[in-house]
DNA sequence: CGGTTACCCTGGATGC
DNA sequence: TGCATCCAGGGTAACC
């Protein structure tokens, strides 16, 4: 589900409740979510521990305790999800933080459980952690870093954006979104993007995702919703993604459904006409 | 090392 | 209505 606008909304809404409230209770109703850490010792660590804050990093969520108490990562992976309103359902609740002074509290949700959660110690084991499995964020990522990444590699060009060590952020909806502002087919293999094209992509990833943090992410099925329950407004103002057969915005162009290899069985949606791949460069296959 | 695939889970939509 | 099948915003381990 949730992508870095999904993410960074996630974060924002915990900011308005969370930092400076003392957690009561820590409650792990799922224990198979947790990572390198058991239940027991989690909630022994948690109880009366004060929030310091709560960022974003990639797709995961932090959020930093005071007076050495570590951080507790959170990866909602495809359906996780907080809550600060009572959850629609209740039997998707996984961890549930109980607030003190005033009373009240945050869930944690996760329909497939695919997401994982993990503490550690302090801000530099979690670091180590971050740079294990993930490059520089999308919206941090400058463009000469961007060219770097991208040249080391020949694989198409969207599967590329999703990869995580290359820059954190980007999932299928934010990658489509992206190539199709730029006007690159997600085939294209990654070295052959020339340097206008680089500088071009570079920005359409701070646009595209700066307008969907404004947006409040994207919604659609039963899938992700705000802090509050409401849905993110991306998904109807954005230009591909789920549009198959429809007229592109820019050019009326049909929109196609295709897979791609290295995304095994995620779809893309690419405009036939402005998202071409010139003729003097051969397609991968 | 670079790239690809199987698999982890569950719920909702669709088709018969 | 009931059941089978497919699909999904992510990520990792194992493999070639």
């Amino acid at each position: 589900m949730p992508e870095l606008p999904e993410v960074e909304t996630m974060v924002r809404g915990l900011r308005g409740v969370l930092p400076g409230r003392s957690l009561r209770r820590l409650e792990v109703r799922d224990p198979s979510l947790l990572q390198g850490c058991t239940a027991t010792s989690l909630v022994r660590r948690m109880r009366g521990a004060k929030v310091a804050g709560v960022s974003r990093r990639g797709k995961w969520v932090v959020v930093e305790l005071e007076d050495n108490r570590g951080l507790i990562v959170i990866q909602p992976r495809m359906t996780g999800g907080f809550w600060l309103i009572e959850p629609a359902r209740p039997e998707h609740i996984r961890l549930a933080f109980h607030l003190d002074k005033p009373e009240a509290t945050v869930w944690y949700c996760d329909a497939r459980r695919l997401g994982k959660v993990s503490w550690y110690r302090d801000a530099e084991a979690a670091e180590i952690a971050f740079c294990r499995s993930q490059g520089p964020d999308a919206l941090q990522i400058d463009r000469e870093d961007l060219a770097e990444r991208l040249a080391r590699t020949s694989r198409g060009i969207k599967p590329t954006l999703m990869d995580q060590k290359v820059l954190a952020g980007i999932g299928n909806i934010y990658a489509d979104e992206t190539l199709h502002r730029t006007g690159l087919h997600p085939e294209r293999p990654s070295s052959s993007l020339s340097l206008d094209e680089i500088a071009r992509l570079h920005s359409a990833i701070g646009e595209v995702l700066a307008r969907a943090i404004e947006l409040e992410g994207s919604s659609f099925d039963a899938g992700y919703r705000t802090v509050l329950g409401l849905e993110g407004g991306f998904l109807a103002q954005n230009s591909v993604y789920g549009r198959e057969h429809q007229p592109c915005p820019s050019c009326a162009g049909p929109i196609r459904k295709i897979r791609i290899a290295g995304l095994i069985g995620r779809p893309t949606y690419y405009c036939a006409v402005c998202q071409v791949i010139p003729t003097r460069i051969s397609r991968p296959r």
